[in-house]
Order: structure tokens, then sequence, then C-alpha cells
DNA sequence: TTTGTATTGGAATGAACGTTCTGAAATAGA
DNA sequence: TCTATTTCAGAACGTTCATTCCAATACAAA
């Protein structure tokens, strides 16, 4: 009966997720995204809720992505410091490649919605423990594995690498020189030997 | 001849810094400012121009404030692996104790406002390069006095150190925890030894 | 083809935005 | 005390904000 829908909505909100990703919450206004997005103002509030709402989808859509991402590198990857290394190496490409400097937007998020609305703040902290249990499980993997010494904090370690993973991602969008970065990973990853 | 000003303008930029680091530039208002600050309007532009201008000259003020405090300890702390624990300690006291959770304003800002305004992006490169030849330098020093193995490469070490540093302000925001920091804290400075 | 329902385009809403303006108030020097 | 000059209070400016509304449109089922 009804009028079928003249896009995609995945697509749509893959844009929209750029688009919040590069500018942030506040900087977007609706009608950036009604520009950028192709789609009418009714559409887009018929499909996806009012600008918290999408903001969250979109949120989502980028942590689902990127979790996978990790999860499987982590779960495929047999030797746990090369591992980290490709994670830390994928990071900065990404950064250095990235034209626009959008950074990571799980830590864009962080630093422009903290303090502020409790959902998404406590979004926030259910993803960090997330990858921080990620990152610890992988060390104690390669304890396991015999690749890490098993006199070491697979825990501190962990906490650790998550840690200088946010502040590349940080130092990434103010100066994204790949040699620095890398400098900054080796002495990073040292910890593991 | 002329009226004097009824407020200080110190004290005026400084609730103004604060205003800004909390909730950053562009969630901060115009009226917001005019509000907490205490002041008028005409005064508010009369005195430091507009929004963006104020907003930078909060940002100096902060910067002023904390690469003091950070350059005086690297300055008069003899060990440099107890003055980097005492910069990591600060940062954590600082976060945990904070009810705001402003965090970092240097970071916040980084993340806010790259890409954007090409002065205030200019003005964040300049402040982290600063502050990682500040970081190289007393890792060197401890190289010098022979409290860190001459082995190790002060660059790397240094710019791995500051990554580390804004990887904590970012995790504290969203779990000011203060063990947690800590460990991560330990695990960051054992590449000095 | 007709009918019913969801989508669509675009105007319209009222509130909030950054900024400017005007006139009154206040004070240091003459 | 008078005068010149700046600050101050608050209204007012035009834009932009997020959101809603209303016909007009389009399409699946009858």
């Amino acid at each position: 009966m009804p009028r079928t829908k003249q896009f995609d909505e995945k697509e749509v909100l893959n844009k929209a997720m750029e688009l919040f990703w590069e500018k942030g919450f506040h900087a977007t206004s609706m009608q950036d995204l009604v520009t950028q997005l192709g789609i009418n103002r009714a559409s887009l509030y018929d499909t996806f809720g009012d600008k918290e709402a999408l903001f969250e989808a979109a949120f989502q859509l980028y942590r689902q992505t990127n979790g996978g991402v990790i999860q499987g590198l982590f779960e495929t990857e047999p030797s746990v410091k090369e591992g980290f290394q490709k994670l830390f190496q994928m990071a900065i490409d990404e950064s250095v490649q990235d034209g626009n400097r959008k950074g990571c937007f799980v830590v864009n998020t962080i630093t422009e919605l903290i303090p502020g609305d409790e959902k998404i703040q406590s979004l926030l902290l259910e993803n960090t423990i997330n990858y921080e249990k990620l990152f610890t499980a992988f060390v104690q993997k390669g304890i396991q594995n015999g690749e890490i010494n098993a006199i070491k904090n697979p825990n501190e370690i962990g906490l650790m690498l998550y840690a200088l993973f946010n502040g590349i991602r940080v130092l990434a969008k103010v100066d994204p020189n790949p040699e620095k970065l890398k400098s900054i990973m080796k002495s990073g990853l040292s910890v593991l030997d």
C-alpha cells in the first residue's frame, strides 16, 4: 500500500556517521545532515527520530564496525605482539590517510559529550570497558602461548596499551606524522618484550 | 575621566576558561558566559572581542598555567623517574577530584576543533610540539644523569610518554578510577627502567 | 483503476544563537 | 561642580537552530 522509501537506510546512516564523526555533535546541524544525506527533513525525522537519536545510531554503527575489525584481528592473529603492532599500524594509517582529520569517533565523543547526557555517558563507559577487556585478554593470550614473559601483569599492560592507543589518536589529529606515530607505537609495544 | 571597570579582567577570564573547558567551544553560548561571568554583554565584547577571541584567550590562559606547572616540575625535580611519576599522578588526581569531569582543555580542544579554524589549529600544533620537546628533553636529562639506560632512545620514549599522558586524560574522562589509572601509569613508566 | 497509506518536499514554528546598538550611569580630571 | 569619556544595562538585530506541520505525491493491494 505505502509508497516505498527512496533511499537506503544503511547508506544514509553511514553518511550521518561520517558527518558527526568529522564535526562532532554540536557543530553538526540538522541542515548539514539534510543537505549531505540527500534526503528530506521529514524522512530524516520519521526514520531516525531526533538529532540525539540519530547521533546515537551513528555512534553505534561506528562501534559495531570498528569493534568487529579489532575483535576479528585479535581472534585470527596467532602472534600477540604482531597483532598489537597491526592494530596500532592500522590506526596510524587511518589517521595519516584521512584528509579530513576526523580522528577517532569514540575519542571525539568522549571529550565532547562528557560531562553531559547520561545515556551516551554510560554507553561510552561500557564501550571503554569492553575494549580494555579485549586488550587485556589479548595480552593474557600472549602470556599463555609463551610469547610474553609470565612475570608481566596482563591487566596493567592491557590497560596501558589501550590508553596509549587513545593517546595516539589524539596526537594523530594534531600532527599526523607517520614516523613520529610509529616511534610512539614502537616504544609502547616494548612493554611486551 | 572615564568610568573604571567594575570587574577584574583576569578573574572573568578565569571563569570563561572554566566554562569553555567544561562544555567546549560550541556548547558554550554567549548567554552562558554572560550569566556565569556576571558581567554585561557589551563589557564582554568590549573587553575580549567576539566568542572566538574570548575562547582563544581562555585557551592561552590554560596553556600558560599548565605549561608553567609542568616546566617548573621538570626543572626542580632532581629525579627524572620521580618527576614523570609526579606529573602523571598530578593528572590522575586532577581527573579523579574533578566532579565536573572537564578532562584536559587541550585534549578537548584538539578533538573538538580539528578539523576547523586554521588559527587555533596551528596553535594546537605548536603547543603539542612544545610538550613533546619538554618530555623528550626530560628523558634526555635522565640519561645524562645516569638514571636511565643510555641505550634507550629519548625521543621515542618522550613521545610515547606524552601520547600516554594524553590517553590517560581521555580514559580518565570516561572512568576516573584511580587504581586503574595508576596501573596505566606504572606500566607506562616501566619503559624508563 | 481505484483506494488507502507512507513518503516526500518545503514552508512554518518558536526558541536560541552571536552580535550590535542606544541611552543612561558613573567617575577621573579640569 | 562641571565635563569628557567609558562602562553598563538591556533591548533589538538578523540568522540559524531543532522540530513540526501540511499538502502533494507515489505506490502496493483490492
